[in-house]
DNA sequence: TGAATAGTGTCTATCAGACATTATTCG
DNA sequence: CGAATAATGTCTGATAGACACTATTCA
C-alpha cells in the first residue's frame, strides 16, 4: 500500500516523562538508572515505547503508573512536545513524545518494568548530571513549561496534597520559580482569584504561629489575573 | 536487536501544518484537496511523512516549502503538539507532529508534490467544513495556540510584511482575536513594549488620513508587559 | 474645509509591591 | 509575654480602559 520512500520503515515512537514534585523544599525530578543498553547505568527520564493499541496520552499514563505506582488520575499530566532528531537514539529512528507530570510528594517510586531503579533528584542537580539521549533538553523544556504554567494556570495546586494551606501553595511557587514571594500579597492574590482555592472551613495547627486555613483545588484551570514572575 | 513487543512495527510519523495568514481582513488557513486515498477529494491540512534522515523541524520546513513555495525562513514555524490516537489514520499507525506556521499574506500556493490542490480558506469556514483525519482538532489547537501566543509574545509581527504600521499590527490582533481594539491604547502599548517594534523613520502615505510611521520587527520574542485579550 | 486616519494627552478606577498592623497559637 | 506564622489593611506608584484632543494628509 505504501512505497518505502513514502512511508519510512524501522521507525518507533516512545514517550518520556518529566515528573516533578516538591520534596524537601526543592523541586525534584524522577530519574531512572538505565538497566540496559544503550546508556547502561546512565541516568535518564523514565519512558518506554508506545504500544500498538494505545494512544499517546494512554501510553504516558501507563508509563507513569509503571514507574511510580501512582494513580495517574492523581497527577497533572500534559503533553510537552515531540522530539525527533535523527541521531537522538543510537538504536535507530526513535521519536519521543515527552509528557510533563506534576504531583505532590509521592511515595518513593518502585523499580520499573525495565528493572531500572527510579529515584528523585533535585532538578538543579539533574541539570548538572549527564542524562542519556537528549533528556537534558527535555528536562529543560519541561522545567520551563512548568514555570510558565504556574503564571497563568492553576496547576501549582497539583503539587499540593489536599487539603493545603496558602503557605503550602506559596512554597510551591517559590521552589519552582526559585524566588521569594511576599506572603501577604501572595495570600491576597490567590484567595481572590476566582475558582483557584475553595475554603474547607478547617484549619491546620502548626508547631508555631497562627493556624492556617485549609483549602481544596477550585474548578478553574486558568488563573485570572495571572501571577507574574 | 529488539523484540517486536518492545518496539512496535508498522509505525510511521508524519508532520501536519497549520499555516495561518491574514488575508482579505480574515484569518485564513492553508488547506489542500486530497489527491489520493484515504479521504480522496476531501479537505485536509498539508503534511507528509518524515523522511529517514531529517528531524521534525526540518520535515515541517520542507513540507512548508513544498506546499507553499515560500522560504520557511520568512515564516514563524513552531511545533504545536503530537497526535497519536490509534484510529486517527485508517492506513495504520501514523503518528503526526503538528506545526504552526504564521506568515504574511502569501502568494497563492502552488500545487503540492502529492498533486493536491492547495488554497486559502477563512478559518471560520474551515471549522465548519469536514476535514480529513483528526485535522479539525489540530486546526482548533493551532488556532488556540496562535491566539494565546499573541498575548505574551511578539509573533503577531510574523503576519506583517515589513515594513508595517501600528494599524497593520492592530488589524492582525483584531482578526486573530476576533475583537475590536482601541486604536490609541493599542498604539501606546505596542510602541512602549521594549524590543517589539523598531521605527524605520519612514512613513506610509495612504489614500486617506495622516501617514503612518513604518516599523520593523524588534529583537524581543516575549512581550512585556503582555497584551491581554 | 471636511473627512479620515495617526498619534498624544488626560482622567479615573484598578492593581501591583511594600510594609504596617492585627490575629492566633505555643512555650 | 515573646516568638512565630496567618491574615488583613493601608499607602503609593504604575497601568488599563475610555475618550478628548491634536496632527497630517487628500479631495
Amino acid at each position: 500500500m505504501f512505497s518505502s520512500q513514502e512511508r519510512p520503515d524501522g521507525v518507533s515512537v516512545a514517550v518520556d516523562l518529566v515528573i516533578f514534585t516538591v520534596r524537601d523544599g526543592a523541586l525534584q525530578v524522577l530519574l531512572i538508572e538505565r538497566g540496559k543498553e544503550p546508556f547502561l547505568g546512565g541516568l535518564a527520564l523514565p519512558g518506554g515505547y508506545v504500544r500498538g493499541s494505545e494512544g499517546l496520552d494512554a501510553a504516558a499514563a501507563r508509563e507513569l503508573f509503571e514507574e511510580t505506582g501512582v494513580d495517574p488520575a492523581r497527577l497533572h499530566l500534559e503533553q510537552l512536545r515531540a522530539y525527533g532528531e535523527p541521531g537522538r537514539d543510537p538504536r535507530g529512528r526513535v521519536f519521543s513524545v515527552a509528557y510533563l507530570a506534576l504531583g505532590p510528594d509521592l511515595p518513593v517510586p518502585v523499580a520499573g518494568t525495565d528493572a531500572a531503579t527510579a529515584f528523585w533528584m533535585p532538578v538543579k542537580k539533574a541539570q548538572s548530571a549527564e542524562l542519556a539521549f537528549d533528556h537534558a533538553a527535555i528536562l529543560s523544556d519541561g522545567l520551563e513549561r512548568a514555570r510558565a504554567k504556574l503564571e497563568y494556570s492553576t496547576v501549582a495546586t497539583a503539587f499540593c496534597e489536599e487539603p493545603f494551606t496558602v503557605a503550602d501553595l506559596r512554597r510551591v511557587y517559590e521552589v519552582v520559580w526559585d524566588a521569594k514571594l511576599e506572603p501577604s500579597n501572595f495570600h491576597r492574590k490567590v484567595t481572590r482569584a476566582e475558582g483557584f482555592l475553595v475554603p474547607t472551613g478547617r484549619h491546620r495547627v502548626a508547631d508555631l504561629g497562627r493556624p492556617a486555613a485549609l483549602y481544596r483545588r477550585g474548578g478553574a484551570t486558568t488563573l485570572t489575573p495571572p501571577l507574574l514572575r
